[in-house]
DNA sequence: CTGAAAGCGCTTACAG
DNA sequence: CTGAAAGCGCTTACAG
């Protein structure tokens, strides 16, 4: 690192006539430090251009300021506006945010971003990816590494983690539809490997149940978080014969695959065929007719996130390790409302 | 960091009988290790399960194994291919990557960021974000910042880049739309912020010019890269009776709301009114009909800049610090080819 | 409010 | 191929 510029905690000590532990006092805001002596380190500091060396702070206090997050990949909206959060907040908080790909706990491990927190370059993880096996809690756990689940829970191991409630979400999804009059309402799933997709479908189903309705033959298809997944699901219940009235999609993706299908094959939406998707994509506002959705708290998530992570780091009590926050239906116009 | 299991350098030397040097060197992969010597170091550290500390190495070593990627936001298609890019790229190298968003150069100098170099946190920057002030080049070099520029130049100042031909882009995107036999062609523009804006502003105009055509009244609109800026320009065209017969749009999200706007409008499309994007969205190549675009080689940056940047860490040979990549037209299904 | 001393866990010449 | 010594630049008790 030649461009630090190779000003250290002792010149300013010899240029103030002071000790290193002044200095440093000054540096970390410690309050015993008579004011005149602080305006004098601060002096020196800045006409040396003096700058802390990071590594040796971190190797002497064992604070990174450094935050890794897990994340499955960087091609979906909504991990896109949790990462966003996040990022906005652990900048508020002057940390800093590593961002690190993996598809789900096994490869996590067995990469090389394992070494981020076994190596101590991060005081914790976000964790974002899907974790199959729970012997990684116990490996997390055993370790002593601070982390939090994102959109993911474990109520029996009490871990801590910042999920939305994705039954709520998928039932007031589908309650929505009901109060619009629709009665054949169909679901597109999301992808199996999220604990989200099932919770979804329970909403859904439950709502159904609720309002006397049920789902009939063909009306929950499996999907994968893709337009092609909405498109197909439309195209196969036009050649069964089999429409719906209304749709709720797993996510936007899905529902934007729906409503495509639908402009192709010249359904009128939503007066043949209601959309609601999930996670408020940008577009979803953007674009015509603009899709009803459920609209997750993003920004909650990452402030929560990171508040709860920062506590773990810090040992603070651990209250409420658990929180669930809740989306909320936005609805525009791809539903009767 | 209570999380780290606390075997240091010295325990394996210890149980191995042999001094730390020798032990440092088996981490680094020195060969000059008698070969049973490394394998008792090896299995020690197994069975202790050692892991080296991330800061005394880097405290030491002064490499830190970690590069910023400077971006203005992650609300952006193209932004999170690069990002995408460069993660697996750094991920390969066995480095990490903490991304900061800084609007432009002095957002970024001012934040919390800056302290990311200067405090010896990271290698080195890849930086996507606007650059206004020249200044700021010289305050990189004269700390002797490793840097790369992305999708950005500075040709007189000879800095470091990886950048694509917007120009070459815009031109062929635009003779694309030519060889169709469109003639009345618009062009809406990209944020002026942006030096790849004006870029294929100018070979949008230069292959009209090579064309014997010219764009005509209000065939030129200054965009944003929202879909809003293309919904609008299409409303405003066919307010004044000015619809042209096809638009180059600076990217991808105009070029959707120019669909979306023909699409309510009941235009045809490519048959009244043909479009070609820029970036190749996601979407471009899902939603129907499927957009053509310019396919920007986003592997290819994420690879080089990365190379390049790890070349100028290493202080190697500096030759080619300026490379130019190509993008390429993808023709779908809203351009008559 | 201040400082001397020890320590954080490695790597880097240098000598052999 | 190996190791003793010094050093990287801070922070943390501890004593005063």
């Amino acid at each position: 690192m030649e461009f630090l510029n190779g000003v250290n905690i002792y010149d300013i000590a010899k240029k103030t006539g002071l000790s290193v532990v002044t200095v440093s006092r000054v540096l970390n805001n410690n309050p015993n430090v008579r004011e005149s002596n602080r305006l004098k380190v601060e002096a020196a500091m800045k006409e040396l251009d003096y700058r802390p060396n990071a590594a040796a702070r971190i190797l002497s206090s064992g604070k990174t300021s450094m935050v890794a997050v897990v994340v499955p990949n960087l091609m979906d909206a909504f991990i896109i506006q949790v990462l966003s959060a996040i990022e906005r907040e652990l900048k508020a908080s002057g940390m800093f945010m590593v961002v690190a790909t993996a598809a789900d706990d096994t490869e996590f491990a067995d990469s090389i971003y394992a070494s981020l927190f076994m190596e101590g370059r991060v005081d914790g993880i976000l964790i974002l990816s899907p974790i199959y096996d729970n012997g990684y809690y116990f490996e997390l756990k055993k370790r002593n590494i601070p982390f939090v689940l994102l959109d993911r829970e474990q109520v029996e191991l009490q871990v801590p983690s910042v999920s939305v409630d994705n039954f709520y979400g998928g039932y007031e999804a589908t309650m929505s539809l009901i109060r619009g009059g629709y009665k054949k309402i169909a679901h597109i799933t999301g992808s199996e490997c999220f604990q989200s997709s099932s919770e979804r479908l329970n909403g859904y189903l439950k709502a159904l149940e609720d309002s006397g309705l049920e789902a009939g033959e063909g009306m929950v298809v499996k999907g994968d978080f893709t337009p092609a997944c909405g498109f197909n699901a439309v195209s196969d219940w036009l050649r069964d014969g089999n429409l719906p009235d209304a749709v709720f999609a797993a996510d936007d993706n899905t529902a934007f695959g729906v409503l495509n299908a639908a402009q192709i094959n010249g359904i009128p939406v939503p007066g043949r065929l209601a959309v609601i998707g999930y996670d408020d994509h940008p577009y979803a506002s953007m674009l015509f007719p603009k899709l009803s959705t459920v609209k997750q708290p993003t920004e909650e998530m990452g402030v929560s996130c990171v508040n709860m992570l920062m506590d773990i780091v810090d040992g603070k009590p651990k209250r409420n390790m658990r929180i669930i926050l809740k989306p909320t239906v936005v609805l525009r116009e791809t539903t009767r409302n």
